[in-house]
DNA sequence: TTGAAAGCGTTACCAA
DNA sequence: TTGGTAACGCTTTCAA
């Protein structure tokens, strides 16, 4: 395996010579780059990053933190990371946390034991609490993606929820829905508390009782949108529409409405959120709300970025468009409730 | 920030026994280990894994690579490498490929320059190709899972998609079909062609006309599928069942055929391949083949991990289980074809 | 069992 | 612009 000194050797220059035509090439000869670049292709020579990393006490590497892989928009937050990561030339470590602190720290002590430069966190929550024993300023670079913790600090990057969901819900109002449902993520997460004051939001405009509101808690699974079918079905008074937290408990719960011999929308109309792949499959394609998803991984990856290497930050919430979609999931009520 | 040389000086020993009591605890006394660990936890030492790794020429990183992240079913085959890699103590630097071999390079290249210790592949290439000059020995670092090369030397966790595919085709084929039509994915992918020879077997077992089977090429993608089911209504003796070759495909055909129209599975039975999540929320649930994806990624960072260590490899292949999952997408044909 | 010391392959400082 | 060389913090011989 060639080193640094080899490719010295061939080119004729010093291994200082050789450490600037790869990392600062404007200090150098166009001569002597040349001379240099041909020995690094004869040799075959990658520079030892282990090394570099130890040298420099750098890794151009980030912690990407998420709950759950297997969720399709997460999937594409990840994809915008990666992209923008690859620009900035940072390489992207996964780790899933399932929401468990233990997990989240040990991913946040490798930032302090140098193995990563920092991390992207998609849970309202901060990995290096209870682990910033020195006040080390190590524990400082990290930025808050999509479900955000209420600090003035972290850099926060996601959409505003409460008007998108407030948007979804006077669309659904509009086409005269006057009982309607809302199929929640966990009670205590922000995500749902921040789209719920949407759904109020909408209701007050409406001047509709804020009390006619039937709340059903999910976990944003599809199976707990399955069960929320069994709840709803239960009900005396009906709602004509339920508005979903996210995408995947809609296809559960459209499933469990059909099965019990519900026709969607006719019966009862449906929203999801996030626009995943499949919502436009869904039988009848889902209205959800669209988030920018490659774009609130790219801005975050960024904004850790800037973080990590002490510049300024102006603006520490970046709050993004969501897009309305309406498909046919959605329609005006019956004339008469189904009873 | 303390390093292993004030640990030494406190507890008035060497460097070498600090290191030793840290790494090989049974090599140094009692009484010793005890003087070290004692002052280690009054300098809140921490060891500096970048000059650890940059000594002994590891990473404890691995890189997955994959086509796509969004697709759940990788996810789910991710979570299971992500798993036995914390065991392992191996971080997992996820790449999301596209299938571009020029990014597969880039990555490889992070083997070589020793920011990562091996490769789990997910597409049927050497990532190292182009790559190995020096025929280096790091070069030999990576393992085959899902859609695999064809060599004697990499080692393969996989599936039998042969197998797999004549199962679910046999499971219609035993329905009373006799006109089927297949979904493919890519015409050159290994996973198209095993897939599709499964495919060929149920036939003859059946002795239909292998000729009689309506192939169309899909790419994986729930956008082909819906492109398909165009395809498919231009065809004048229509097949009463269609084998696709992955879910999300079936679920595009779904939508494509119902918009037309068609009922499922009175009109035509459909068949998927991968059970993701959401597969049994299809109307109607999809029937397909359950591949055990988070064992998958468990066995291929176990065999990444004893190749890294040059343990020898009895077991080249390693073939898992999948099951047939039977849902109310498919049911016996009717009398007479659809026109 | 312990210690002294030689690296590991870079980067970065200082001189030339 | 270039070269010589001292770090960087650890592991790992080799002797004691």
């Amino acid at each position: 395996m060639a080193g640094i000194k080899d490719v010295a050797t061939l080119a004729g220059v010093s291994v200082a010579t050789v450490s600037r035509t790869i990392n600062e090439p404007d200090k150098v000869t166009e001569q002597t780059r040349i001379t240099v670049q041909k020995a690094i292709k004869k040799l075959n020579y990658h520079p030892n990053v282990l090394a570099r990393d130890f040298r420099t006490r750098r890794t151009s590497r980030i912690i990407v933190l998420v709950p759950d892989i297997s969720n399709t928009f997460f999937s594409n937050v990840i994809r915008g990371i990666q992209r923008q990561a690859k620009g900035l030339k940072y390489a992207v470590l996964l780790g899933e946390t399932r929401n468990d602190k233990g997990i989240e720290r040990e991913y946040a002590s490798m930032v302090l034991s140098r193995q990563a430069d920092g991390i992207i966190q998609f849970s309202p929550s901060n990995p290096f609490l209870d682990l910033a024993k020195d006040n080390d300023p190590l524990t400082d670079f990290w930025v808050n993606a999509c479900e955000c913790i209420s600090d003035t600090t972290t850099p926060k990057i996601r959409i505003d929820n409460t008007k998108a969901m407030e948007t979804i819900a006077n669309q659904v109002l509009e086409m005269g829905h006057k009982k309607i449902s809302v199929l929640l993520g966990p009670a205590d997460s922000p995500l749902t508390i921040s789209r719920l004051s949407g759904v109020y939001a909408a209701l007050e405009k409406k001047k509709i009782d804020p009390k006619s509101l039937t709340k059903i808690e999910g976990d944003f699974s599809a199976r707990s949108g399955t069960q929320a079918a069994l709840d709803l079905l239960k009900i005396k008074t009906k709602p004509t529409a339920v508005l979903c937290f996210n995408d995947e408990m809609a296809f559960g719960l459209i499933h469990g409405l059909k099965q019990s011999g519900l026709s969607i929308p006719e019966d009862m109309s449906v929203t999801g959120f996030d626009d995943i792949e499949l919502a436009q499959y869904c039988d009848p394609p889902l209205s959800t709300i669209s988030q920018p998803a490659m774009q609130i991984g790219s801005t975050a990856m960024t904004a850790l970025h800037k973080k990590i290497n002490g510049k300024f930050n102006s603006d520490l919430e970046h709050i993004l468009p969501a897009d309305l979609i309406v498909r046919s999931s959605i329609a005006a009520p019956r004339q008469r409730q189904i009873s």
